[in-house]
DNA sequence: AAGATAGATTTTGTATGCAAAATATGGTTC
DNA sequence: GAACCATATTTTGCATACAAAATCTATCTT
């Protein structure tokens, strides 16, 4: 079943990461609502849930705008998701890893290993690594059953470019690509072998170099010209590009 | 100006930290709307900003639950305010710590000197304390400047148990109180010193040590009888009781 | 007596009406 | 022409009505 609400909540979300409100420009309820071919309760909910994701910001009596995100606040999403998923991943290797996450996390590997090997990236497997990717990730945070970990990682995942699904594809040279996806796949075999052998503190270091990567993808591609104009492509960033 | 919702929000939460609810009980609108004097709007509202919190949950078809909380979930929490406000704590003093900041942190300081030098903990001046403590924990995440930690540390801090503002007491032998607050008191002035010399790993790990002390006294409470009548005082204590 | 089906009640999602507050607009006066 | 006040429009918060879906209940059948 997908309500009104949800299907709102989605398009605004898209809407507002695709830039197609202007940084400042008052959200209002009536508006929104007869653009959206809806009545104005489902909006109405779904500006207070993109409200508590960060995306928007309610002042006192002047409605709803986007907010604005700068380059920083990107650095600054990623350096806390760096920080939350290292220390999950350390959590888990202290704690054991139970054989099925481990079965799980061998999996991603494989699966991104027979990506890598047949070395074509179109769409649809651009988005089959984007879900592998994720898949991965979630599965290190939700083998550590550390709701208020997760809960806060859920939050700064939300916010433009900070998700582990944010990955530039066509930054920097063509044949750049395979060597930085392959990159990314060593890290994960890595972060794996130190989640098995227990090695908490390595594979804190591990987890939280790899998600500092992704973060230098980003801000060369920032300065980039060439890559700027490809950076747009991935949700928020017209939100930091404007800001 | 107070809207229903933000009252019905209020309430609401208040009611289940209090453990006004079963765990497993259903809050459906129209009899929390009836008890409540409003109508279902905010309480529809009021309810989905607290799934967001994560106090209550949304099963598929069953409307809401107030969710469990293991003492477990506890120390994770405390844990992961742990990490976040350590890491805020060490951005800060790399940054470089503004004079006002100083300022501020140097001012929370003096007023807790004064309320320990008085000696005297009576009701009003236990809620200058953790007014202040607040000031204090917020001052230097704020100081930060770093939005997606600020959300993060929101976050959780709204978990049960997990806030800075959660302080025991009464917990413990009636004259450790002020060895307790003491030592929390010389934490807080470390943790300054170290901010102003720019001392980010120290800082970090006074932060750390700072919450995990906390956590400590907390379950020193849970397992003594005699101060786990004392620590449902705290908002948030009923839902781990039962959990 | 047990199970199934049909009806009734409950619950949720949505739309809309209404009142209060705020901002914009227009007119009047100096 | 500018400033101030009054009115009108917009916007928001809340309540309520209505429809669809789901659960509960009661009766009927086997």
């Amino acid at each position: 079943m997908t309500t009104h609400f949800e299907e709102v909540t989605e398009t605004l979300r898209q809407q507002i990461l695709q830039g197609d409100f202007a940084p400042a420009q008052k959200l209002a309820e009536i508006p929104l609502a007869a653009s959206l071919g809806v009545s104005r309760t489902p909006v109405r909910l779904a500006l207070a849930e993109l409200e508590r994701e960060g995306l928007v910001e309610k002042r006192p009596r002047r409605g709803f705008s986007v907010r604005r995100f700068s380059r920083q606040d990107v650095i600054d999403a990623i350096d806390v998701r760096a920080i939350l998923e290292g220390a999950a991943a350390r959590a888990l290797a202290e704690r054991g890893l139970a054989a099925e996450t481990a079965a799980l996390l061998r999996e991603c590997l494989s699966e991104a290993s027979r990506m890598l090997d047949a070395g074509t990236f179109d769409a649809p497997t651009r988005r089959r690594w984007v879900a592998n990717n994720l898949r991965f990730h979630d599965a290190i945070v939700e083998a550590g059953g550390n709701f208020a970990l997760r809960l806060a990682l859920d939050q700064v995942s939300g916010l433009p470019l900070a998700s582990p699904a944010a990955i530039l594809f066509d930054a920097g040279p063509p044949n750049a690509l395979l060597e930085r996806l392959t990159l990314a796949h060593k890290d994960h075999e890595r972060i794996v072998s130190a989640l098995e052998r227990g090695e908490g503190a390595r594979v804190e270091a591990l987890m939280r170099e790899h998600a500092y990567v992704s973060r230098e993808n980003k801000l060369a591609a920032f300065d980039d010209r060439a890559a700027s104009a490809e950076i747009r492509q991935l949700p928020g960033a017209e939100l930091v590009m404007a800001g």
